[in-house]
DNA sequence: AAAATTTTGAAAAAAATTTCACAGCGACGC
DNA sequence: GCGTCGCTGTGAAATTTTTTTCAAAATTTT
């Protein structure tokens, strides 16, 4: 398919199948900022990718060059070229297609909702829901809707390895108020609705808010109408190039929240974590920090 | 932040004056096509430049470099600043946060998770993706494991809306077998699995080869074993500053393809579509696009 | 579960690169 | 015309970097 214009970055990566894992480690890390770290000199990238110096100049030779200054030559090469191409402005995310290709529209789109999205949340507000989150004395309620059940599973998945008493709550499923019979004031429910909003969710929230419980809601930038009830919003922006509308920064946002609240409750978590840990070794592709 | 943050060549141009004939020579050369030619060896410079080697070294030293090697790892670190820099140096993402605040360094990692994975995802790949996604000829297969269930789900629900013939499977679950029953030659598998990674998912990957199935990837960094036997493998960097993986990156990616599937489609889903405009327009809680 | 194979890293050897010291060359002033 | 001064380059010394060797560790196979 690509001829003569193969990178060494698409090299590394076509061979990264015949390569062992200290040599897999050391070409990820060459990857992870390309191609500046493969300028330096070779102990200096050994260190970085906390593998032996020999690791290196074997896995140079194993990609096909003569030895590591060959490499280190055709590397440079590979950037006088590009230099030299001004066509290519590098604005873009995925290099090797085109600015309007979907791949860069698409993400352009989802930065920007991020960081119009970041811009806009209260840090005291995230992080009083964080509190609210790993308070442990609260009941955990966690709802979603029709698309973003899958969202509310996430964060569910996640919580149940952090914390007890916790619950996932389907609106969409008609069994949801055989749950709010537990529901009692100050359990916390962490609400999911963006557009079209649901009124079942509606309703489930204003059943939780009459009992007494605090809401965390989850909505866009329209803003659901359990907002109204909400303790707490975070409101992100959706908008892309497509027919539906983005997760991804709510996703972030999520994911900031379980790394959030696994910190505030570290201290009774840490056993849990570390057998996580353990398990994470056995995948025996990388090594722990030093 | 970082006060006067001149590059190297400006620095360059500015001393120009100070320098001598050789010298000037030299640093034109320098300039000439910048920076690869400061990167390589001392000797190479001088002979590229016409000058002597002890010329160069004066030169840089001249410059307020310690010695040659100091210049060269000035400019690598030029050129790594550079390279993580698309998006313009965004101190905080939640300009009310502290930069060290949980939710601007969660989106940097994330932002730099987003920026590495489409450097290195191939777009022909990614487009052959989704033409094979949507080709409603071949049956649509969509599997997840324990975590990435939730966005296998995500998927499948969008997939449900835009095409018919599909199929989620959980890995987790044990009546997976009875799914691949059906499977056929030439039919399609879109897979998720992240580390650590699944035995069953593996072990349902390799029956899907078994009978013909296209299989398409969704992993890590790391890459799940299923990608020997995947016709593409799509790559996602998952690392944040949490004891947990992120899956921001693979959603972006999952939701870029559905609106890629949805286009190539569009003629035949245009109706659907309409459908759920109209379904959206009977909520009025939001508007259109204006 | 033991043996063969592969992979890995410490250390030494080899090669290269950089730095240093010194001499030649040309320009300018006297 | 001659001497001084600063710039430049040659070649040797010092340093750094790369390559090779070899034994231990890890992995895979039997």
């Amino acid at each position: 398919m690509t001829e003569a214009t193969q990178t060494i970055s698409d090299r590394i990566q076509q061979k990264l199948d015949d390569l062992t894992r200290a040599e897999r480690q050391l070409a990820l890390s060459i990857l992870e900022n390309y191609p500046a770290s493969g300028l330096g000199p070779l102990a200096a990238l050994a260190k970085d990718a906390n593998v032996s110096v020999p690791t290196v100049a074997r896995m140079v030779q194993k990609l096909g060059y003569k030895g590591y200054p060959d490499f280190q030559s055709e590397l440079r090469e590979e950037l006088r070229a590009k230099a030299q191409n001004p066509i290519a402005k590098h604005d873009t995310w995925a290099e090797a297609a085109p600015s309007e290709h979907l791949l860069n529209r698409f993400t352009d789109a989802v930065i920007d909702n991020i960081r119009l999205t970041l811009g806009q949340i209260n840090p005291d507000d995230f992080d009083e829901a964080c509190r609210l989150v790993a308070d442990q004395s609260r009941h955990l309620f966690i709802v979603g809707g029709r698309i973003t059940h899958t969202l509310a599973e996430y964060f569910y998945l996640h919580m149940q390895v952090i914390r007890p008493d916790l619950t996932h709550v389907q609106s969409t499923s008609n069994t949801w108020p055989h749950y709010l019979l537990n529901a009692k004031e100050g359990d916390v429910f962490v609400i999911f609705d963006v557009r079209r909003y649901e009124n079942n969710t509606l309703k489930l929230a204003e059943m939780a808010h009459v009992r007494g419980a605090k809401i965390i809601l989850f909505t866009d930038q329209w803003r659901s109408p359990v907002h109204h009830l909400a303790d707490i919003s975070l409101s992100c922006r959706i908008i892309v190039p497509s027919a539906w509308d983005s997760s991804a920064t709510t996703m972030l946002l999520v994911e900031t929240m379980i790394s959030s609240v696994q910190n505030l409750n570290w201290t009774e978590t840490k056993e849990r974590m570390e057998t996580l840990e353990d398990m994470f070794d056995q995948t025996k592709l990388f090594r722990k920090f030093t």
